[in-house]
DNA sequence: GCGAGCGGCGCG
DNA sequence: AAAGCGCGCCGCTCGC
């Protein structure tokens, strides 16, 4: 069993220690500073060492008083440790108080509830707490008028009330969470601090906030994982990332939105009154209604226009674009049309353009870890969706670039090293992957090449995609046999997980019941095939989480870094706020966006190529496995390609 | 009149 | 060319 901690007088009542006393009263600066609410509008910042145990003073302060106390205590960099970044920061940022490291506890909960790595933890054997329901907090929208969901209702008053439970014994052992995290993401890799230990320590008596607690419990779950390393990379990835969503949605995306607004009339005709369609919509509605003999079909009701198409003798199964290419008939032509600048008109027309550009940016919200796999997911404005046709829009203040970076071929590369696949990691050495395996010999064509790799990671059976798996298979059986046995774990209801230890969820109760019903004797074929339905649905989802989530995790680690290198640069160019130096201005799962001033450009572009490396390295170690970015420095997103 | 669910389509 | 993974958001539909 690891030390209980003695006990150490915390003052945290009201007159405790300022702040700016506890650096006068530590021997060392905290490795971690612990952010808690006490009650409403009061804010307790808790100094801890590297252990984990109490340092110097705690304090006790107003809320307006916060960003100053953080911005005093950023001289030492600590780790913030909070509950929700989404809730802390978002304020401090708005007072040019950035931070360097945090612990968002309620990401890494997540993560080490249901990682495989910790499954015996006491964090993730306990009954379900709070933190298991927790929302981020709601961001505050950027107009009163957004239509933003309201805040959910903290569930961190009820924590507050059960804080006198005895403080979980923190592991002896010192994690590798120290140095790998240090060496990350605060570019002090090789320095080789942080070794020093320290044992013991006080963990306070009694009235520990639960951010304390769950901070040991997790501290205990990391230490004690079969593969410390990597589950430590993971959350300290995943709390750098809350960091990086929360400056994102503060600097925003620069948006003309006069090129905006020139898009639209060009495509749909001036803005029309509210209500009123269009002219160039009204003009294509006109001659969709005559050339389908029908004067009043709506072309914006999937129904009616069914009906429509049939009556005049058009037999399809739906509306979908795809289905209806393949049919001649001269509706079918402004019909398309109308579709396309229909879907620009109600996904980013001018009610858009009201709603989510505030003096000339786009401050989407994103969502860190809010996607199973990992990934981001973005509410508000669609922003991980901005279709390529309003891209111009995106225009680099004066005097400023935007280098935009994406990963090639990322999913694929992320395999080759997840399998350690040698052929498929040569193929794909100093020039396209896809290239690199039609020179292997396996298919005859890139598009093939593609298609094939697609269909591997995805589960596809059918076509052309279907029909590459068996060249694939043989030019890269490591590759091919990974996935595979992902799926197969899926298919008979088992959890998967990424490089670094993210975990699949488990299938449903109904799932696995109808699996059971389905083994039994008195199945019927039709519940059967049901079941194997299901089962391969499942397994297609554990074949692609592998892939799309160790993606995810790569893609963490490269923001990690940029983050890193940019404020690197900034500091050097004398920036005084995040919006001054080169900053992220858009994220979309393997590709980045900085906006920058225009001397610094060539700079950050040379940045992004040494961070891609330098995820690739803390992920996969040595493997020979390139992550070449592609890179543009350019004015408007649209120049980008 | 409200809201869950669906069809459709944008992104990776 | 139109299957296979992960999302968010729009307008419409349909049941309450």
């Amino acid at each position: 069993m690891a030390d209980v901690p003695a006990a150490t007088g915390v003052p945290r009542e009201d007159g405790a220690a300022p702040a700016t006393d506890v650096q006068a009263q530590a021997s060392a600066p905290p490795a971690y500073v612990v952010v808690s609410e006490p009650r409403p509008g009061r804010v307790l910042l808790e100094p801890l060492d590297a252990d984990g145990a109490p340092v110097g003073s705690a304090a006790e302060l107003a809320r307006p008083d916060l960003a100053a106390a953080v911005a005093e205590h950023e001289r030492d960099r600590p780790r913030w440790v909070w509950n929700d970044t989404q809730r802390w920061y978002p304020t401090l940022l708005a007072e040019n108080v950035r931070v360097d490291r945090c612990v968002d506890l309620r990401l890494c909960h997540t993560i080490l509830r249901t990682s495989a790595l910790t499954a015996h933890s006491t964090l993730a054997t306990s009954p379900a707490s709070a933190w298991d329901t927790l929302r981020p907090a709601g961001a505050p929208a950027p107009t009163s008028a957004a239509p933003l969901k309201a805040a959910p209702l903290s569930l961190f008053d009820d924590l507050f009330l059960t804080d006198d439970d005895p403080v979980p014994p923190s592991s002896r052992h010192k994690s590798p969470y120290e140095r790998s995290e240090r060496a990350v993401f605060d570019g002090s890799m090789g320095e080789g601090d942080g070794d020093g230990k320290r044992e013991g320590g006080g963990a306070g008596a009694g009235a520990a906030p639960d951010e304390r607690r769950e901070f040991a419990l997790q501290r205990d779950a990391i230490a004690t994982a079969l593969d410390p390393s990597r589950i430590a990379l993971l959350v300290a990835a995943e709390s750098v990332g809350a960091l990086a969503a929360a400056e994102l949605r503060h600097a925003g995306l620069p948006w003309s939105a006069t090129r905006h607004d020139a898009l639209l009339t060009r495509v749909l005709g001036p803005r029309p009154r509210d209500g009123e369609r269009p002219a160039e919509l009204e003009r294509l509605l006109q001659r969709i209604r005559s050339l389908l003999n029908d004067p009043t079909v709506n072309p914006d009701s999937p129904v009616e226009l069914l009906k429509a198409l049939r009556r005049a003798g058009i037999t399809v199964d739906s509306t979908r674009e795809w289905e209806l290419k393949t049919v001649q008939h001269p509706a079918i032509e402004p019909l398309l049309d109308y579709k396309k600048r229909s879907r620009l008109l109600t996904a980013n027309g001018w009610n858009w353009l009201d709603t989510w550009v505030v003096d000339g940016r786009f401050h989407a919200n994103y969502l860190p870890g809010g996607v199973v796999t990992g990934r981001w997911a973005a509410e508000g404005g669609g922003a991980l969706q901005l279709p390529k046709q309003v891209r111009s829009a995106v225009v680099a203040d004066e005097g400023r670039m935007l280098v935009v970076a994406d990963a090639a071929q990322l999913e694929p590369r992320i395999l080759a090293a997840l399998a350690g696949d040698r052929a498929m990691a040569a193929a794909g050495r100093g020039r396209d992957l896809y290239d690199g395996i039609v020179a292997s010999g396996a298919v005859d064509t890139r598009a093939h090449a593609k298609l094939g790799m697609l269909g591997a990671m995805y589960g596809g059976t059918a076509g052309e995609s279907g029909r590459m798996l068996p060249r694939l298979a043989r030019a890269f059986p490591a590759a091919v046999a990974y996935v595979e046995a992902a799926a197969r774990t899926g298919e008979t209801g088992g959890v998967v997980s990424t490089r670094l230890g993210r975990t699949s969820p488990h299938p449903s109760a109904e799932w696995r019941d109808l699996h059971e019903l389905a083994a039994s004797d008195g199945a019927t074929d039709a519940l059967r095939t049901r079941a194997r339905t299901e089962a391969r649905s499942w397994g297609r989802f554990t074949r692609n989480f592998v892939v799309q989530g160790t993606a995810a995790e790569w893609a963490l680690c490269w923001i990690g870094s940029i983050r890193r290198r940019l404020h690197s640069l900034g500091r050097r160019d004398g920036a005084a706020a995040l919006t001054d130096e080169p900053h992220l201005s858009f994220f979309l799962h393997d590709e980045v966006m900085v906006h920058t001033p225009a001397h610094l450009a060539e700079a950050v572009a040379h940045e992004l190529r040494e961070a891609a490396a330098e995820a690739g390295r803390l992920i996969f170690g040595d493997a020979p496995v390139e992550f070449p970015v592609t890179v543009a420095i350019v004015d408007s997103y649209d120049q980008a390609k």
